[in-house]
DNA sequence: TTTAAAGATGTATGTAAAATACATTTATTG
DNA sequence: CAATAAATGTATTTTACATACATCTTTAAA
């Protein structure tokens, strides 16, 4: 069971826009501060964008920033956004060659497991990934202190 | 979210030799019935008979049965069984190279949502896809009627 | 009003996991 | 001992994902 790190490096963006609190962060060192590929997450930080969950301040002296307070940025809406179009199984996307579907009982097994799945994560914001203990490491991990 | 044709292919073998019911069926049988690689289901059926899932006769006459009813078949544990070796997020694998990884809530929570995935797929046995409603169908497309 | 910085967008390439294929070995039965 | 079927090991192909590169657009400061 997989999820990728698309959607993986846009949960660590809207973490490190949290700890940063407010004021802009670019791309650039955002990707230096976990050692990933800018180009990468500027593909993912577009999507964030557009789907609006960060702001993007375009030119000098621009960057991101949460759309939304952490309260208000819900994890289970969030991977569902960025997971969109991988499907669990064969018999959940386009082009399903499977040819029992029609009499499959497993699919809606299936489905059932992945709403479980998500409704977990429904249960958090981004807030919750927050925990004091844990600020003063973060932000020092981050170079944001 | 993703899980692997090896893993969907693995309760496609159960499907088949439940509704198959005793008698022993030949991996080229159910490749060719499914009409997938007969090469990739050797290795499954391999593990599923590693896992004590399945029983494999080997020589002639041999073939494949189920190890035991279908009632006690539980497809969480059929699942984790095949899924297990595929991290969630690079985090939960071998050389994870995210940096926040000591001061990080996310993992907490993905594992929380994975355990509801599997919890979710423990409350159904191999015997709850074979609803009375299906079996002709299931019958016909796989040529057992 | 020009220049530099930053995100947006489109295309191309690299890479690793997964799926598939091929070849050989081992076990079983008639 | 011949035929059949699973077991095992290696190699190849395919695909999704990740990454890189190039160009365009927007914005603010010099």
């Amino acid at each position: 069971m997989h999820i990728t790190r698309y959607t993986d490096y846009s949960l660590r963006v809207l973490l490190y826009l949290a700890v940063n609190n407010k004021e802009l962060a670019t791309i650039k060192v955002i990707a230096d501060s976990y050692g990933i590929s800018k180009n990468h997450l500027m593909k993912i930080v577009q999507h964030l964008s557009a789907k609006g969950h960060v702001e993007a301040v375009r030119g000098k002296n621009g960057g991101l920033r949460l759309a939304a307070k952490p309260e208000q940025i819900n994890i289970g809406k969030l991977v569902r956004d960025m997971e969109q179009g991988s499907p669990l199984v064969e018999c959940f996307g386009t082009d399903n060659e499977c040819v029992i579907t029609p009499a499959c009982q497993l699919k809606h097994v299936l489905a059932e497991a992945m709403e479980s799945f998500f409704q977990t994560l429904d249960q958090y914001s981004l807030a919750d990934m927050l925990l004091p203990k844990h600020m003063k490491g973060l932000e020092q991990i981050l170079r944001l202190e």
